[in-house]
DNA sequence: CAGTGGTCTAGACCACTGG
DNA sequence: CAGTGGTCTAGACCACTGA
């Protein structure tokens, strides 16, 4: 997808480069005025519209904010932004070339109980699948996935084997991601997480939930928990 | 900055939200072929501009492919992805309504051993700035932080008072970010950092390492310890 | 070849801001 | 009021794809 043009770079790159240089550089900082779209279109020698999607990229990318009526200003930086990507186990260690192995230790319905039917946001008692999985990179355990799942969205799911497929994989084809929702921490494992990770109970976990929405509705709450001394997650921030 | 528009809802928008609810209705699936800018023209009887702002939206934000020549597509959503925000700790505790306090417990020129000068991609034996503060919340301490600062790029680093402001803030006030890495993990506190966190050395810590560039040049290195049972991260993910 | 997306123009009208 | 950004049009030329 990285731009493979083999032309000449585009008039509104050409602008969009320039500000981003001179923001780079300090010659304009923090809270200042950029030059309006009039002049810009004047310098560049070219129409508004152009020139607009430039500083109206900028402004998608958060180094620009725009008050209409007023002018357009270099935004206040305070905040480091950056896409924090989280692939499906299986491509990710396909992508470095290794072997992904999984190991299904359960794959039942249970009854909700008050904490779990919280999560999805359903009634107490009603039935929910719930998975229990281990990823291996090269036979050796990186992830342990506690899943549940709401039957109406995936009734299915039981039928579906993991060591072939995973789950996130088959979810995202039975219903369509809208939302999710997700945080990461760090704790130790449970008795069972341990075990299930070969690893002692006393080191750290980078642990990742997340619940995911499809048409209004939780399709799914996910507990991925990683040794912290095989696991971490990196990323960058440009512009 | 959030959309607060009198006025009715813009075309393109319109456009964008018909699109993005099929695709959250399933109406169509990753991998279809959505209809053409000259289709889409016709049917919402717009320019033809118009509409390719609304796909080309939806291709910057990832839930788009588009292919010059053969069409535009669903993505793929293989990959679940959010804006991480690391904001500045000051900031974020304001934001809570809370009482912000830094201790400085060191702030020193030292000679760049070979792994601090490998951080910031600086000759062995230089001179760095070194600082460690700790960071609390209505009392609480709640971050770790240590920090490397290429004197180059902050000369009056070591004259600030960061009981008053945050390194972050006075760093990005003199070097305008232009890029950053970082990277996440779960790992025990070293004595150090437990005795500062005040907590037992068998608590898990999450741990935010980020180098920071200025034109070109590695402005700073800073790694964040949080005690695991006080601080996490979250967020979420639209469309 | 016809159809697609990628870019660009030279206008236009509007809403909003500040003096 | 003049100046700003927000949106939109009806064309245009180009590069690329697949039949």
């Amino acid at each position: 997808m990285a731009r493979a043009r083999t032309g000449p770079e585009p008039q509104y790159l050409k602008v969009k480069n320039h500000l981003r240089e001179g923001i780079a550089r300090g010659h304009w900082v923090a809270g200042d005025l950029l030059p309006s779209e009039a002049a810009l279109s004047l310098e560049f020698g070219l129409s508004r519209m152009t020139v607009n999607r430039a500083l109206r990229e900028l402004h998608q990318e958060g180094l620009v904010q725009r008050v209409q009526g007023v002018g357009s200003f270099v935004a206040q930086l305070e905040r480091i932004s950056a896409t924090l990507t989280v692939r499906d186990v299986h491509e990710e260690i396909q992508q470095r070339g290794h072997r992904h192995e999984a190991r299904v230790h359960r794959l039942t319905s249970v009854a909700a109980s008050p904490a779990q039917a919280a999560l999805l946001d359903v009634a107490p008692g009603q039935t929910l699948f719930h998975s229990l999985i281990v990823h291996m990179e090269n036979g050796v355990v990186i992830q342990c996935e506690e899943r549940l799942v709401n039957p109406q969205c995936a009734p299915d799911y039981l039928a579906q084997d993991f060591t072939r497929t995973t789950p996130t994989h088959y979810l995202l084809q039975v219903a369509p991601l809208s939302e999710a929702r997700w945080s990461i921490e760090s704790t130790l494992p449970s008795a069972q997480e341990a075990r299930l990770l070969h690893i002692e109970r006393s080191e750290p976990c980078l642990v990742l939930r997340r619940t995911t929405y499809s048409r209004g509705l939780a399709v799914t709450w996910v507990k991925l928990t990683h040794p912290g001394s095989r696991y971490f997650l990196q990323g960058s921030f440009q512009a």
